[in-house]
RNA sequence: GCUGGCGUAGCUCAGUCGGUAGAGCAGCUGAUUUGUAAUCAGCCGGUCGGGGGUUCAAGUCCCUUCGCCAGCUCCA
């Protein structure tokens, strides 16, 4: 086993690089005061407080300085010292002398490195010349301890390898994870698109996105009706009397937009649908027996986010949730989360996802309702993660303040973790909302609600899919499913006879009958990611067949097209 | 929102010191009738993100605004 396989040696190893990038930084820029600098997944950074902001050329420049160092070979020395000492030793360091004056022990670590000395817990590599591959990637501003009260400070990025070769399959990961980014393949497919004169956080699905989201929608409605939901449609706007009883314009302000004026009254575009489900509950009085009600909506919703944190489809201002409101009785809630819980897992696996962390947010400060309705809440989510023999780690304290939940999120191309399912236990807005049903005792009862998304907004969850796939659906996703190819324009008839076929057998297909090489259409096939090719010639006029060229390259020969059509309905049905 | 970087044709990008904008692909037209990832030729295509300023002259410099990217912060 070599170092590099070791993932604790790794992360000494880019701890060790950041202090050796630090040491280039004051050496370079004497004014320049030090922070923290860790390791991080899939390298380190340093923290530094500068008044001018590092530029690409200083990266260069420092990068030849660490170069130098690690050449010096300089050994990384370890010292135990006293806080009083360690106060003098960095005592032109104010952000050292706070780190220091909240250590609780008595001696605290430092390291050196030739003339640089670092506070640290370390450990380090022996010496500097053990790093042999590292580059700076970024610059970013970060704000002293993560406060955006505090200064903002000048952080870099890097990274570091034990060999030269790995450095360069990292980088290499990288540029192919870029390759898969939804935004771009969002482009080269023409699947959605956004524009300035529109605003920011704001998708035009273009008609090969919605192909994709139309199917996806279909699924989604029959599985809810298999499933005991009810679907409902509701408004995008409200008066706001609605916000304050439901106390968003108390608590979920910051992200709403401003009221609009209709006819002196003011509106306001929904950031959630729960007070429609609500108001829809209360329309009429409920009995013990109606319940569970399981009500569930596509529901559009404007949030206002602030304009550095969009991106992509991931994080927009405007998006449609798969959203669902349960209204039940405590003593039916386990029931519930558990058939939630497996309608998820059922639902993200139906779409290829198998790889995915699941947390479960405890009680925070400041909740409302009482900790035994917590607890049972709580246990239940807890017991139906359980049943479902799914990992999970628990958040203490992040539940939101009206109950527990689950979320469970994706990861995107580049590591990033995205919230799509959240299962979330409500006592709040039923008591807001006074929510009642009529007991089997003729009294009335407040019913406990559950909030659910399952697929999280459709928006997002596309752009996990298309990064999931890379672009290349499975074939009962796919927007084109099959594409007929002439070689000449003498087979024109027959390709349009059996692209006819394809249609009316509820295939997504299309002709290319254009004048060109095969290899032409062939490639351009491949290059929108068409799971089938199916190439039309003399041959397979005489023959009524098509020669099938599948998505990568697999030639499946000629094929009888009623016996292909079957074949890629089956496929469909089964959603491989 | 904050820090930094960026915005040139539909797309990807070039554009020197401030001297009046260019390529490939796409598109259009024509030729070619072709067997599994690019046939050839011609043509069209731009308020250089928007607005303002400096200058004889601005894609280039300055201000402002919108948007995008990375990160921070935030994320019911």
């Amino acid at each position: 086993m070599s170092e590099a396989n070791n993932h604790n040696e790794l992360e000494i190893l880019r701890h060790s690089t950041a202090h050796i990038m630090a040491q280039a930084v004051r050496e370079l820029y004497p004014e320049t005061k030090i922070t923290i600098g860790p390791a991080i997944k899939d390298g380190f950074y340093y923290d530094f407080d500068r008044d001018t902001p590092f530029s690409v050329e200083d990266l260069e420049k420092i990068e030849k300085k660490m170069e130098d160092i690690i050449r010096k070979d300089l050994s990384f020395e370890r010292m135990e010292v006293s806080k009083d000492e360690a106060r003098k030793i960095f005592k032109d360091e104010g952000y050292k002398i706070e780190l220091i004056n909240e250590i609780q022990d008595e001696k605290v670590s430092v390291y050196k490195q030739g003339d640089f000395i670092d506070l640290c817990r370390g450990p380090h590599l022996t010496s500097t010349g053990r790093v042999k591959a590292f580059k700076l990637i970024s610059v970013a501003g970060s704000y002293w301890r993560g406060n955006e009260k505090n200064k903002m400070l000048q952080r870099i990025y890097g990274t570091s390898f034990f060999a030269k070769k790995e450095l360069e399959e990292h980088l290499h990961k990288l540029e192919e994870a870029k390759k898969r980014d939804h935004r771009r393949l969002g482009k080269e497919l023409d699947l959605f698109s956004m524009d300035d004169e529109i605003g920011a956080g704001l998708i035009n699905w273009h008609p090969k996105g919605s192909v994709i989201r139309y199917t996806i929608e279909n699924f989604w409605r029959e599985e809810h009706y298999k499933n005991g939901y009810q679907i409902v449609y509701s408004p995008h706007i409200a008066k706001v009397n609605l916000w304050h009883t439901s106390g968003h314009m108390d608590f979920y302000r910051e992200n709403m937009y401003s009221p609009m004026d209709i006819e002196g009254m003011p509106y306001i575009v929904k950031p959630m649908n729960c007070p429609f489900h609500i108001k829809m509950y209360k329309n009429k009085l409920k009995s013990y027996r109606e319940l569970p009600i399981r009500w569930a909506e596509l529901g559009t919703v404007y949030r206002y986010e602030r304009s550095g944190v969009l991106h992509g489809l991931l994080r927009v201002r405007g998006f449609t949730q798969d959203d669902a409101h349960i209204f039940c009785r405590l003593d039916q809630l386990n029931d519930e989360i558990e058939r939630v819980l497996n309608f998820t897992l059922y639902m993200l696996k139906s779409f290829g996802f198998n790889d995915f962390d699941v947390y479960l947010s405890t009680m925070p400060q400041g909740y409302v309702g009482t900790i035994s309705n917590w607890e049972k809440a709580t246990d239940a989510l807890k017991g139906a993660l359980n049943k479902a023999g799914l990992k999970f780690e628990i958040d203490p304290g992040a539940g939101v303040f009206y109950g527990p939940k689950i979320d469970v999120k994706i990861k995107d191309s580049l590591d990033r973790t995205w919230q799509c399912s959240t299962i979330q236990v409500d006592f709040n807005l039923p008591e807001r909302f006074d929510v009642k049903y009529i007991g089997e005792d003729g009294a009335s009862h407040q019913p406990i609600m559950i909030h659910r998304a399952l697929l999280g907004s459709l928006e997002r969850f596309f752009g996990c899919l298309i990064e999931h796939y890379a672009g290349a659906f499975p074939l009962w996703l796919a927007p084109v499913q099959a594409r007929v190819m002439t070689i000449t324009d003498k087979q024109n008839d027959f390709a349009s006879r059996v692209l006819n076929q394809l249609l009316n057998s509820g295939i997504r297909g299309e002709a290319d009958l254009r004048n060109e090489k095969i290899g032409f259409k062939i490639r351009e096939a491949q290059m929108e990611k068409i799971p089938y090719m199916l190439i039309v010639g003399n041959k397979e006029v005489e023959s009524k067949t098509v020669s099938v060229r599948k998505r990568g390259g697999a030639d499946m020969g000629a094929i009888g097209v009623e016996k292909f059509v079957e074949m890629i309905k089956e496929e469909i049905r089964s959603k491989q």
